[in-house]
DNA sequence: CAAGAATTTTTCGTTTTCGTTCCTTTTTGC
DNA sequence: GCAAAAAGGAACGAAAACGAAAAATTCTTG
């Protein structure tokens, strides 16, 4: 089968989206119809889509529907904030990425990073940085929580703790007006607690459907944050908070 | 390979943009299309860069091409030894399935069990049974091996030594005539007998190209099995002594 | 400076890609 | 069901890209 510039892409887009239209991708790459359609019978061919009419799909998708759906909403934000956070994450260091959307959406904008070092607790963030070779992917252990993915629980945290991160990049399930962050699942939280012992910066990324939300597990302060990626501004009281913290504020509106 | 300066200076712009264009190259450094050609054909046999149409992208890095290509060889066959292999496995127990494209079949046959406790240090494993709800999946860590989504080092060995399995599948490299299992990987084998310490019984998966194939890592004996699963008979040898050693041989042709 | 080596450019025939056309198959609306 | 519409597929020619080898240039090194 020979190759075309539009191939990665188009598996890159599919990746993202769940799925490619022929006509979608006619009109991005600016060729016709039938470039498309030969481009995804090769892609099916080889195994990396499933043809379907109209377009194609990732294939198998073993993954929770429920999941599927959560990564589906606020693509566009999730990706502007996670690109922000990648531009401020350097090569050539530590990094863990906990369990979330938000944090694959990061391991997705570090495929072109180099020499990082990066540990996960979240399986979806393994597969995707698999993708960039010259990083070093290792995966804590942990009992798999088969809705998003997540490997938690105390074989997590053991492992986690024999490490020293650079930089953590987490996560969170709601972020209250106190600035607290909370999560669904106290073994989770563990997990988290422990990545933020072990690291010696924190960025956190959280689109701003996680102000509304509560959650009954508190993970920690934003005040233990060095700095929080999200889309809108979290408000004047929540933003003197950090001020005040010394924590930084990044929002980039999608 | 000549060492131009060039080089270098390609694999950043790749990097940076994911792809680079004979056309555009030719104009950066002011050199004819031949020239950058030959630069691209270089980079690509070094396997820096994949060579398309026009140009070159970054390496697909996506689980290695051949893994691929391997789990695609004789898919018939490693599916009934499979079905076979997962027809012996009571349902209720605790379970371990390593690495290797015949383990991953096994794995798809279990989806219907219920109340498996499954530890396995294979990610593909993991996100098969993710599928089944009844199945709960312990994932030990480790260094991410992308040839195969393995996780090997001691992470994973220390994660194993903390269980106990009623029963291990494994799947090998090779089996050689004398009836040792051999494995590339030698931080894969310290895996392998971690997990054969750890079971009451072992289960070995391996359809018969592996009887052709060498490696030079030695996992263990198949006298150390109980059941060995297969598609061809393994030769009049090989049968006589796994009489003696008591190993029984289940062929079930593709 | 000159010979020799290495690299780049030029040239040219071959291969690949891509748009167009025409027709078949699948989906959709009634 | 049936017909219109949308999508798919095969075939062919023009244009682009490729690769090999000869010619020209640049770079060593004595």
């Amino acid at each position: 089968m020979s190759q075309t510039f539009r191939h990665p892409e188009i598996l890159e887009i599919a990746r993202r989206d769940g799925k490619v239209t022929v006509e979608g991708l006619a009109a991005h790459f600016g060729v016709t119809h039938q470039t498309i359609r030969r481009d995804l019978t090769d892609l099916a061919e080889a195994g990396r889509l499933d043809r379907v009419h109209g377009g194609a799909v990732l294939p198998s998708g073993t993954m929770n529907i429920g999941y599927e759906e959560r990564r589906a909403l606020n693509p566009g934000a999730k990706a502007t904030i996670a690109r922000a956070c990648a531009a401020r994450i350097p090569n050539d260091i530590s990094l863990f990425l906990n369990i979330g959307t938000s944090t694959e959406a990061v391991a997705r904008e570090l495929l072109h990073h180099d020499g990082l070092m990066v540990v996960t607790n979240n399986i979806n963030v393994a597969t995707i940085l698999a993708a960039n070779a010259s990083c070093e992917v290792v995966v804590t252990g942990g009992h798999l929580r088969r809705a998003d993915g997540g490997l938690i629980g105390s074989l997590a945290t053991d492992t986690i703790r024999k490490f020293k991160f650079d930089l953590a990049v987490i996560g969170c399930s709601a972020l209250d007006r106190d600035g607290d962050l909370l999560d669904f699942d106290i073994q989770e939280v563990g997990v988290s607690q422990a990545i933020l012992q072990q690291s010696r910066r924190t960025f956190l990324v959280a689109d701003h459907s996680k102000f509304k939300r509560s959650a009954p597990a508190r993970i920690c302060s934003l005040g233990e944050v060095d700095v929080f990626f999200t889309d809108r501004s979290p408000g004047a009281g929540l933003a003197a908070a950090c001020r005040d913290w010394g924590t930084e504020v990044s929002v980039t509106p999608g």
